[in-house]
DNA sequence: ATAGGGTTAG
């Protein structure tokens, strides 16, 4: 039987053993081979066996031991191991694809998985070519599918998402197979985690469409997909929808729904599943750990350290042990509100628990002092990561080179990125040189830069990659900032002959730089056409609103204004632009009106509208502001929820102050 | 299968 499972059209096993019957007398070498083998393969005799592999080894004396112990799969991989470790033989492909098979009847999914990923990884064969291996080795008799979805997840496990379609449609087309609804759901997935949202929706429709009975799985990742969208209304209902069609949300559905919440600052949502999951579940369903950490980020990313504590401690209680994870959002909650005690108190604690800081808290940690410029600690964190063997990541180096970019050391930036670059390390996503670009454009001495930002590309070029959208929309803002419109231009023209879409970011960076450097007319009229596109959003108006004011245009400024509220396209930029035009031109009180019309369409000021407010009012010849009235204007924000810029605070408002308690004493 | 870290284009 075992012939006919491996027998293949390329095989020649059958004609080989009638060979073998036929000089049963007169075994040849690699009978006598095959022979000594099976021996000391069964009685595990290593030793010899290593001796006897290391001559007379060929791909058919390896397909003979392979299906001789096909049952024995244990057996047959430590004989596998040993035939890897003869650098003169490699397998071929059909032999691979024998052992594949016995792995999965065996159930040794992982090591299955391996050894496809190595066919395709080191070995070089394309997914259709290990396709075709496995198909021919592969025989109805023994149903053993699930071959055909390992090599789906192969695929799916290295980012091949079309290979893996390709794969599923191949089989479909070609071969009338249809593979299981776990492959397809582990394809789905990865479009999911790969942001393919589109092609999610697309492909699941073609599965369904293929009369596929969707399963819980294939539920939760919709839900999932919804979630992404930000569609949490239609991800609850389908989970009304699943209810009704008999399959039971599971913990994942709800945690799925509750992250989507918090993920969109929803905690309320999030919250008020979390606490109806038993009812909704008629007692079923309890929270897991992962639903307290998707609550306790929702809260971390507010800002709320007190909430997100508490629900640290509600799970304690019921006794879900806090994680690394869970750990490591708090440290991050903490550093991101600057508390940096807080946090290093928390990871002396995880220490303690025996919890050890992984690479993403060292990140978490990294990030933030470099955020606030404590370049010495930021230095002394990322010598211990690596004293105590911690990897980096594409997160360590993309932190170290905006880190180092932003606190004004580029040229380091500049050295880590090729050193990366030497040693293999850098991401096709153009990150970091997306990053560096970035910096550059913002470092000053105009040409130098220029010359610098044509070296990274050169570079990415050279190694094969092109620029993407966010590169020349970097680029073109860049330019308008520095106010060369002509070469803004020119890279828009290059990346138009690229063949790359440009978008609405990129069009308000042309509409910024026109304003700012060439006309604010040519930029109106840039607007109108982008109007009629529909291809236009607050920022765009702002730019404009910006422009009329900075020009004096007074009439043009409040039409577009007053249209603006209309259409509800104010944002606090908006409001911002205005309080400042009317500091500029007119009074501080006119400007504070504005703020308080901001204030009363539920806009809350922020650090900016203080900047504008207080330091004009301390210029300001007109209305005259006294150093009471400073402090005055300082207190009425602060009850309005602004939260003082520290920088004005400490140069203005702070001396003001002090010179006012000095004076009473 | 679901949870933590990087923000490079207006």
């Amino acid at each position: 039987m075992f012939l006919k499972l491996f027998s293949t059209k390329r095989s020649n096993l059958s004609a080989r053993s009638v060979h073998f019957g036929k000089h049963f007398h007169h075994p040849n070498p690699e009978d006598i081979a095959f022979s000594s083998i099976c021996v000391n393969l069964r009685q595990r005799k290593w030793k010899y066996l290593d001796q006897i592999l290391s001559s007379n080894l060929t791909n058919s004396l390896v397909n003979r031991v392979v299906s001789e112990f096909r049952m024995s799969p244990d057996l047959v991989l430590g004989f596998y191991k040993r035939v890897g470790e003869q650098k003169s033989f490699s397998p071929s492909l059909e032999c691979v694809c024998m052992l594949i098979h016995v792995m999965i009847s065996s159930k040794m999914y992982e090591d299955a998985l391996i050894s496809i990923n190595n066919l395709m990884q080191t070995m070089g064969y394309s997914h259709l070519e290990v396709l075709e291996g496995l198909w021919d080795s592969y025989d109805s008799e023994i149903w053993c599918p699930n071959v055909f979805d390992s090599l789906i997840r192969a695929c799916t496990s290295f980012g091949a998402l079309n290979s893996a379609y390709e794969v599923i449609i191949n089989l479909r087309t070609e071969k009338g197979f249809h593979v299981s609804i776990h492959a397809w759901n582990n394809f789905l997935n990865h479009l999911i985690k790969s942001n393919e949202l589109n092609s999610f929706w697309k492909k699941h429709a073609e599965m369904i469409s293929y009369g596929y009975t969707e399963n819980i799985y294939t539920y939760n990742l919709v839900i999932n997909a919804l979630c992404k969208e930000i569609r949490l209304q239609e991800a609850i209902s389908m989970f009304y929808q699943m209810l009704k069609g008999g399959i039971y949300p599971n913990v994942v559905t709800f945690n799925m729904i509750i992250n989507g919440a918090c993920k969109v600052s929803n905690i309320e949502l999030g919250l008020k599943l979390f606490r109806k999951m038993g009812v909704m579940s008629m007692g079923y369903i309890n929270p897991n750990s992962i639903t307290f950490n998707c609550l306790i980020n929702g809260y971390c990313k507010l800002g709320d350290m007190k909430n997100a504590e508490s629900l640290k401690d509600e799970m304690t209680k019921r006794g879900i042990q806090p994680n690394l994870i869970t750990y490591a959002t708090l440290v991050d909650g903490y550093l991101r509100k600057g508390c940096k005690k807080d946090a290093f108190m928390l990871c002396s604690l995880m220490v303690d628990k025996g919890i050890a800081l992984n690479n993403v808290v060292y990140n978490s940690i990294i990030h933030w002092l470099f955020f606030e410029g404590d370049i010495t600690t930021a230095s002394v964190f990322l010598s211990y990561m690596i004293k105590t063997n911690i990897c980096f990541d594409k997160f360590t180096n993309s932190i170290l080179v905006t880190g180092l970019s932003r606190n004004g050391y580029l040229n380091q930036a500049l050295d880590y990125h090729k050193w990366l670059v030497l040693k293999n390390l850098v991401d096709k996503d153009r990150f970091l040189e997306n990053a560096l670009v970035y910096y550059l454009f913002r470092s000053g001495n105009d040409n130098e830069s220029v010359l610098k930002v044509k070296q990274v590309l050169d570079d990415m070029i050279d190694r094969g990659l092109d620029l993407d959208t966010i590169t020349y929309g970097t680029m073109i803002d860049g330019f308008s900032k520095q106010g060369s419109m002509s070469n803004a231009i020119r890279v828009y023209g290059d990346m138009i002959k690229e063949g790359k879409k440009p978008n609405l970011v990129i069009y308000n960076s042309i509409v910024d730089g026109l304003c700012k450097n060439l006309s604010v007319d040519l930029a109106k009229i840039m607007v109108d056409e982008l109007k009629k596109l529909g291809l236009f959003d607050v920022v765009t108006l702002n730019s404009l609103l910006n422009g009329f004011c900075a020009n004096w245009k007074v009439n043009e400024a409040l039409n577009l204004f007053f249209q603006m509220q209309e259409a509800k396209l104010v944002n606090k930029v908006t409001y911002n632009i205005l309080v400042n035009f009317f500091c500029k031109i007119g009074s501080i009180q006119e400007g504070r009106e504005v703020m308080e019309m901001m204030v009363d369409n539920g806009v809350i000021p922020d650090s900016i509208t203080y900047t504008i407010l207080v330091t004009n009012a301390c210029k300001s010849k007109v209305d005259c502001y006294s150093r009471e009235d400073v402090i005055e204007l300082h207190d009425d924000l602060v009850v309005k929820g602004v939260k003082p810029d520290g920088q004005t605070y400490d140069s203005i408002v702070g001396p003001l102050i002090d010179e006012e308690s000095f004076e009473l004493l």
